[in-house]
DNA sequence: ACCTCACGGTCTGAAAATTAGACCAAGTAT
DNA sequence: ATACTTGGTCTAATTTTCAGACCGTGAGGT
């Protein structure tokens, strides 16, 4: 019995960072986008694509991305029904920054990894 | 009655992306790099830097950046304790690209915001 | 002597987010 | 008739997150 039919709550965070992380800053919107960027796909394509992502969120999170104008959703009225995600000029200028934590990551993912089996080590010295 | 005490399962994710963005692709953790980037901060300190974060989330959160390398922890046995957080390397390598996405946060945030505004008043077409 | 505060957490029970899987309509293929 | 497709939504169970109580130790106030 939420009054919000399935739009959250659209508070008007005052610093810029913390309302993009707000919608952002989560697992599922990068890779969503990053599933984007090559070109259209529709929402059963991105769902192979991204795998284990649930239908419910990715239909949240992909109404999210439109609402804030990342992705336009494109409604083909056959049945069965076809739906097209595409990335808007916004969604297209968000890429590069993300291209760069992308390259980040590929660069120092080894690192990460060493430094887990180092951790780990440390904490089984009982 | 886990048997991890509190150190996540730490599934080896073949692909780099995924693995940094689980650790990273969360508010929190982009929120405690970013206000560590001008130096070290103790807990207390970071507490109320982000000031919306529970001690648990912080704590939690805090351990995983330490785990992966991010972040470096130093216990001072003083009374009352003193604990600082200091990046690493790594977690200083990691605020170039990052800092490329809180530009564009800057810089765009006032699309998003209009794209908002936009599509409310398209929804509230009935 | 006693009370209170600070610090850096952990623990608990409640609230919120996420998941898996059932279900839906309507047309096409078998 | 039956089964299958698409793009979702709904529900119940699980997981995550939250707010707030609690902890020990020593210093400082009264």
């Amino acid at each position: 019995m939420t009054m919000v039919p399935d739009g959250e709550e659209m508070l008007e965070q005052p610093c810029p960072i913390r309302d993009v992380l707000d919608r952002i800053g989560n697992q599922w919107s990068l890779l969503i986008l990053e599933a984007l960027a090559p070109g259209t796909l529709r929402f059963n394509a991105l769902m192979r694509e991204i795998d284990d992502i649930s239908k419910q969120m990715l239909s949240r999170t992909l109404k999210q991305l439109e609402r804030d104008g990342f992705i336009t959703r494109t409604l083909y009225p056959e049945v069965p029904p076809r739906v097209e995600y595409t990335l808007t000029p916004l969604g297209r200028s968000f890429l590069e920054p993300m291209q760069q934590l992308v390259a980040w990551a590929d660069t120092h993912h080894g690192d990460i990894v060493a430094a887990r089996t180092r951790y780990q080590a440390l904490q089984e010295q009982t």
